[in-house]
DNA sequence: TGTTGGTATTGACCAAGATCAATCTTGCTT
DNA sequence: AAGCAAGATTGATCTTGGTCAATACCAACA
């Protein structure tokens, strides 16, 4: 996995030039809206913030979007691939903290401090957009709805973050892995996609990171809900086989 | 801990007729405010704030401010007392997902879907300030250091999530104790307290449910931090004897 | 086509922490 | 002051998942 040359790209990257057609494509057009920061707002409303998204970037699969210490100046919508957020820590191993697909927004974090606090790295081919943070909150003292839907958005983050707490408090191994293969589903049916079938972009090492768990672990944890039938997986395309059942699991244990 | 008939007190409690010269105490002459909502703004800007906070309310120990489900309408900034945030999952235990002191704000998790995700219960006779959010929001679209400090402070929330995740996904039960204990620690000094020596208002379980452990492991983590000279505790009172070396062993193990 | 490096599986062993259970404290209530 | 209940401590097992290590898989590439 090659991070190192992409992260001085940046700027480069950043504001290469792109065709004007390309541009028109902004949030009013975008498929991805009604996830994306723009969710719930009217046509009329979507005008003015049509110019809002700078520019699009590619981040090739491996690449560093942004990395902790980075001055934070935007936001990241991810327009197309995955993603995952790790907090290094010094001297140790670091934790992924999330992973992101399309229509997730990435760099929420940045705002605390003006810098970001996690490495964000794609997993796969993606494509995002840039949203200047400045700008958007100059549009949510104009725009109601798009100050609502920030907020949202916000807040929405704090209570995922809730889950994966008590995801990595409460549940033992296979419910945990049971309960990221549920969530993933989840939210590729929301975007269109099959909710029993897709691709597993993350590797076991970092599904375990995410989970609190060693790449071993993930690995029989796998195995055990693969020989009772619940999931099947080849390479990594993986099949949900019995959706009810992998939620039912996702109960946290009687422990503590 | 008698949690039944606080709740529906609320409304009651929330509209009681307060004192003019008790409201004058608002956002502006408040000691905490650097921490709460208002920090960094100067004292123009202060002025039209003045009157967002609604009203006080004194929520004794035990009792709940506001539980999962109730409509969310309003933020609680804590002026006085400590408080606990859980989870309670359906037909198992409930999490911690958090404590907060004084000048801490409580309820963002609701502003995603307009009903608060997590019980909030006071661990002490406290009081908070009730802030009507829409007033907030209206606030903010119009103050821009105000709408600056909201956007920190949800910022803030994730971030400290993150460190969550952090400590329960890679440290052992000691380490996680005492990242526990530095944590209190930072805020009370923060807050204008002594850093080394303060009263655990949590008990043995509540900590346990916060920090992935049982109260029996939390128990005996006290112990060998107490047999190594690291702290010293007789019943709530709690001293940190060698804050560096607690500070030392928070960092996660090389687990995974 | 074979080599290589990253990824995944599988097994044997071990340790941290959960579980079960028996006191011991402490603070309230009457 | 006595009695009680909630909380805390401590000990004896048991289980889960971490650790170490060997091997297998698979895609990129020379």
């Amino acid at each position: 996995m090659a991070e190192k040359p992409a992260h001085e790209e940046h700027t480069l990257v950043r504001r290469a030039p792109t065709s004007a057609a390309e541009l028109r494509t902004a949030c009013a057009s975008c498929k991805l809206r009604e996830l994306c920061l723009t969710g719930m707002m009217t046509d009329e409303e979507l005008a003015g913030i049509d110019e809002l998204v700078e520019t699009r970037r590619r981040v090739p699969r491996g690449e560093v979007l942004f990395a902790r210490g980075d001055t934070f100046d935007a936001l990241y919508a991810v327009r197309t691939g995955f993603f995952k957020t790790r907090i290094m820590v010094p001297e140790g191993r670091d934790q992924v903290t999330g992973f992101q697909m399309a229509g997730e927004l990435l760099g929420l974090d940045g705002v605390a401090n003006d810098e970001h606090e996690v490495d964000a790295i794609a997993l796969e081919d993606s494509e995002v957009c840039t949203i200047p943070y400045h700008e958007l909150e100059r549009l949510a003292r104009v725009s109601q709805p798009l100050q609502r839907q920030l907020h949202r958005v916000m807040s929405r983050e704090i209570v995922r973050d809730h889950g994966v707490m008590l995801l990595l408090g409460g549940m033992k191994a296979d419910a945990r892995v049971a309960a990221l293969l549920v969530n993933l589903s989840r939210r590729f049916k929301a975007r269109g996609y099959a909710a029993d079938q897709f691709q597993l972009r993350a590797t076991r090492e970092e599904m375990g990171s995410y989970l609190g768990l060693t790449l071993e672990t993930v690995s029989r944890a796998f195995k055990r809900l693969q020989d009772s039938g619940l999931i099947s997986i080849s390479g990594r395309e993986t099949r949900l086989l019995d959706l009810p059942r992998l939620e039912g699991m996702t109960a946290p244990s009687d422990v503590h």
